[in-house]
DNA sequence: CGTGTAAGGAATTCTGACACG
DNA sequence: CGTGTAAGGAATTCTGACACG
């Protein structure tokens, strides 16, 4: 469910790339980290840092922004996903899923 | 096999990141490329672009060196185990393992 | 509210080269 | 052979702000 770790959350994409896989501006692209939309990760020197994650959600965020939703909106609802997601995550931890799913994974 | 296409076979680290990802110089990054041992895309402007699969070779690339390998001994190593796996992939063909196991693989 | 843009500066990356060994 | 470094330039990214709507 949380996928590999690696790959898909390393943050490791600077916002010119970011703007090219996602079609967004750079100035769009920190304005929606501005209304909390996305929290890319920093350099040493200060620049932004994205993983694909973050830019898969980005181009959700331009597909609602599209549909007119506004930022606030999108936030409200990621919120809303991510508490729905930490109930499923505590009735499961209850019932030892995390266990049966995660415990003898093998590597990778 | 191939592992999943998207994110780690995209090119879109920066060699400074490659460098802190590897502990590599640029200098040292860009030198194994001169000696073709890794293969990065370049941005519409000329910006080299890597992989995670790029910075993972990197690593190995690394180890081989502190071993006191040259770049072209590592660069043969290279090229017959490249050989070795397009041998493998002709037989298994042949024998029409791929489709019964990509054939019918689901998305992601 | 969401996004463009000019502004000025700092950091990044690029290439070709000289250096050492 | 492998890597460091100074050199000069071009491209990238950053922030704060003004603009429009």
């Amino acid at each position: 469910m949380e996928d590999q770790y690696s790959y898909k959350k390393r943050k490791v994409i600077t916002i010119g790339v970011v703007s090219e896989l996602t079609g967004l501006s750079e100035r769009q692209i920190r304005y929606y980290e501005e209304r909390k939309l996305v929290y890319p990760e920093r350099s040493p020197k200060g620049n932004r840092k994205y993983s694909f994650a973050d830019v898969e959600l980005l181009i959700d965020i331009a597909n609602k922004r599209e549909e007119g939703v506004q930022t606030y909106e999108i936030r409200q609802d990621m919120i809303r996903a991510e508490k729905k997601k930490e109930k499923q995550m505590r009735s499961r931890l209850l019932k030892g899923e995390i266990n049966a799913r995660f415990g003898i994974q093998k590597e990778r």
